[in-house]
DNA sequence: CATTCTAAG
DNA sequence: CTTAAAATG
């Protein structure tokens, strides 16, 4: 066996049983991703859904039926699953999931959104703070780490179409975007980002209006990594399973990380 | 112009919005009933819905927002219109309207469903008692009455596919049966039954299971007259705008009642 | 099981 | 505009 690689994809499916109904399961036979990164699943766990193709894994919903969950899945083993961080408010709305695969630890997040009002916008802005340091922490134990994850933030002028008249909506304000900033110098390489250089590409567009066809998007998907590279970096535009894109990386593994039953 | 007549339709649309999206108008064009009895509207009153037919009336929306609610639609000249009947209750849920047309007082009637539970059986016998009275005043007035509706009762064994299992259901009660078979005593005939004969036909197919296509349903919509003949009364079971059917009649009504800007 | 409303995004 | 749930039938 040749040395290998890990595909991961992160995909905010806006309710996973909308995207199976819209042929998610065709579009990940087809794609195939080693670990499959959902938020906002917006169902009780539905490990059926995708074991025909392999794929098992980890699920946080909310306990809240049908709003917000994560899950993780992979076709390959995992090791040491975690739900949840320390922040009760968070925990109780399934956000953060994650579990190494290949000795890598692999996340995945749905960090709130603050345009419904002040009060979801203060609880996002409370989470920042405490997503921060658990990623921190989480960096601390050592492996390499791949975060893909819904972030409700477009990081720069550059990662949404109207930059300007949006200065003052949640997603794009001046405190988030320093957020986001701050966030990547902690040790996270913007795999999407350097993937395009200066070019903008979104992962999101709005239901309302004639937002994809017009692609008025916003960047507010990514893929983050510290201590590996994650190469290959693409929205999949075509695929309209969900209001977002999946956006997929490929990252380069030595071949003494597999063993054989777990590549079929 | 020869002595002509006039055709009414009664209809439980289970959502306005929902049968036109199905080709309502379509129907109503092809079919043209001169009065055309509406229940279970569940919208704000639509004068716009079927004005390109010709179709102007009287709408009695529920208070709660796309709940119950019915209208009656006539390409005739209309008088007297009146919406609700003294019952506070029944009048907050939008469920009687009448209006004279060519001398003809019509009815459409949306009687409560108790098959939810208790506190609904109560408020439909409840409603029994005071919608007779009301109907029997009406008809004390003197002018022949047409009553189009929806009155959630199958009156007779023949009048359900299945009988013996529903004695105890909603719909089907010893009580609510009997109250039926006084309510005809009062003075109304009903025009379907008298049509068919002891032949069963059903007008409502719940939408579990498939009782359509099985013909498992039930005979709760009724065209009532007192004071003329209804002719011709036929059930469209092939329309499928809504899980009850339109039932239509015509009525003999001599010439010298009509006016000729009002038959176009 | 279908409709409409609501909350949420 | 879309999802999913809730209430209602």
């Amino acid at each position: 066996m040749p040395a290998s690689s890990l595909k991961v994809t992160t995909f905010n499916v806006n309710g996973l049983r909308s995207a199976l109904r819209k042929g998610l399961a065709d579009w990940v036979e087809r794609e195939a991703p080693d670990v499959l990164l959902l938020q906002e699943v917006r169902a009780d766990p539905m490990p059926d859904a995708l074991a025909h193709l392999g794929y098992g894994g980890v699920w946080f919903p909310a306990q809240k039926a049908g709003y917000s969950g994560v899950a993780l899945l992979t076709r390959h083993e995992f090791t040491d699953p975690r739900v949840g961080m320390p922040h009760d408010e968070m925990d109780a709305e399934g956000r953060v999931v994650s579990a190494v695969v290949h000795g890598i630890r692999f996340v995945s997040v749905y960090l709130p959104s603050g345009s419904s009002g002040e009060v979801r916008q203060s609880f996002k802005d409370r989470v920042l703070g405490d997503y921060q340091a658990w990623v921190s922490a989480l960096m601390a134990e050592g492996l390499p780490v791949v975060i893909g994850g819904d972030y409700n933030i477009a990081h720069r002028n550059i990662d949404l179409k109207n930059w300007r008249s949006n200065q003052k909506n949640s997603g794009f304000l001046p405190h988030e975007r320093e957020w986001m900033t701050a966030h990547l110098q902690s040790g996270l390489t913007d795999c999407h980002r350097a993937h395009l250089g200066e070019q903008a590409e979104y992962t999101w567009w709005s239901n309302r209006g004639n937002a994809y066809a017009n692609n008025v998007g916003w960047r507010i998907d990514y893929l983050l990594a510290s201590g590996l590279q994650v190469r290959n970096v693409c929205v999949d535009r075509e695929a309209r399973l969900s209001d977002h894109a999946p956006l997929s990386g490929m990252i380069e593994v030595g071949e003494m990380l597999f063993t054989d039953h777990e590549r079929v």
